[in-house]
DNA sequence: TGTGATTGGTTCATTATTTGAACCATTGGT
DNA sequence: ACCAATGGTTCAAATAATGAACCAATCACA
């Protein structure tokens, strides 16, 4: 492992669960020797990257990264464009609704949208990471990317966060090839207890998988007909994120979503888009 | 110079003006071998924080930026804590006020407000570096600067930006000792011909210079009167800015603000208070 | 107040990684 | 057809990263 990929997992290690990590903390979950964890985080100090508590000279993110994702945001505006999308789902479907962009390896929740529908909904604020063999998003990844791919990713055990959670990597891939074959993916329980979720990829320029959108619900409100109705949302969202980003659906995948009768944007054989249209 | 660093050097060259970078001009602009640059760039893009675009090749920094930016403001929620702050004062000003932040030997904008008084005003928009020799913030940070400190950064030249930008090292320390006697930093086309710029410092927990607060307005614009407004907010504006980080003013400037008549928040000898509380 | 454990931080000989000139293969322009 | 760019790769030489052992300071607890 190269010198800065080693820096840069000390910053994969900084969560909404815990903030602010000491260097003897940082060294032994990082499994880094401590004088070497020492010394590339003053390296990334420098740069501003992280910065260093006053009193207790714990580590947090700094001030640094603020620029780089105004930056970002201002060169691909792909949150502020795939928010109307969200709102729209959201309102339609009356569930949480949530985008991820997968990048080093893992997905990271890039926006979400409420709907005021119920009181009791996912919340996702502190969900800024997905695990991808414990998320319906992570199943839509995984099941677009290479065998070889799958394999450096889901090198490491996989980790059990409830019950359902599959561990097996076996049981995974049989998951992944049942998530290609429909054309999406879904989980009950997988990664919070009693949370139903749907996902469908999200494709670049060269149709390489970049994300995921989904929608999650508690599991005591999944009807048959609301998952029906998601569905149908999520490959029209799909489609309409997709091109967003400019990129192109995979033919086999567009074949199956037509084939279920989740008709293409410019079908108009159901018109549903009527009360999409309007977020919340 | 470490390794860590020079790829992380690599990410400063992207820009608002900028945003894309090929692996050329990127070894070129760096100063960085095409092989090594091409290997940190791979690393970066491991983790996210840079993507290719498919097309031309390019790179542009990545979505695990925004993660981390999300993380950032929701354990230190600094924007969003000083925005109130900087439209109070632009609304009392009726000039562009902004912040920024001191990280990685460069100051980057973190938030702006805008004065709704006048059709022609300092824009932010692209400004999100500010470059300590030629801003008026600049020079309120590097006025609380050891020598050593200001030594390190200011190494090499000094670009010109204008025909007014400071550009002689003996020249500038000669501002930054009066930027010292009167307690606030003031350029006038030094950065961008035509704009009169006066700023402050902010201060973290154990009084180390944090950022810079300032006021930037039109030249031509720039009156006596408006002057001392400028000053007035700007003063107590750090002071609460400060006081939001949790950090402390020196009492040296203290002391000089309080003998220029720009009272502390507790005085209450100057009721201008309620003409700022309610933004724009 | 003593004691042991933990913290952040530093040192320096050993080691493994980074480095960069030279090298392809493509692309775009003239 | 040509030239000059581009992105990307190779491998011996050189350099920077590494980590066990070591401080000094702090903390918890008796």
């Amino acid at each position: 492992m190269g010198t800065v990929a080693k820096a840069l997992q000390l910053l994969t290690l900084f969560d909404r669960a815990r903030p602010r990590i000491g260097l003897s903390e940082l060294a032994r979950l990082s499994g880094v020797n401590k004088a070497t964890c020492h010394r590339l985080m003053s390296e990334l100090q420098d740069f501003g990257l992280v910065e260093q508590l006053e009193g207790s000279r714990e580590y947090r993110i700094g001030p640094a990264v603020l620029r780089l994702a105004v930056l970002r945001e201002s060169t691909v505006p792909l949150r502020e464009a795939a928010l109307p999308v969200l709102q729209s789902i959201a309102h339609a479907t009356g569930e949480t609704t949530h985008m991820s962009a997968y990048a080093g390896g893992e997905l990271i929740t890039l926006a979400f949208a409420y709907s005021p529908a119920h009181g009791m909904k996912v919340m996702m604020e502190d969900a800024d990471r997905l695990p991808l063999h414990a998320t319906s998003s992570g199943h839509a990844v995984l099941a677009q990317l290479t065998d070889a791919e799958r394999q450096g990713i889901l090198g490491g055990a996989l980790r059990r966060l409830t019950a359902e959670t599959p561990t097996d990597r076996a049981a995974l891939d049989a998951r992944l090839a049942e998530v290609r074959r429909n054309g999406f993916a879904e989980t009950v329980g997988t990664f919070e207890a009693d949370v139903h979720s749907l996902a469908v990829p999200l494709f670049g320029q060269s149709g390489r998988c970049t994300g995921a959108l989904a929608v999650a619900a508690p599991a005591a409100r999944m009807t048959p007909d609301l998952r029906q109705t998601i569905q149908r949302h999520l490959t029209d969202g799909a489609r309409r994120m997709t091109a967003l980003a400019g990129g192109t659906l995979p033919a086999d995948l567009a074949a199956i979503w037509q084939a279920a009768g989740w008709a293409g944007a410019e079908d108009g054989s159901r018109n549903d888009r009527a009360m999409e249209t309007g977020g919340p």
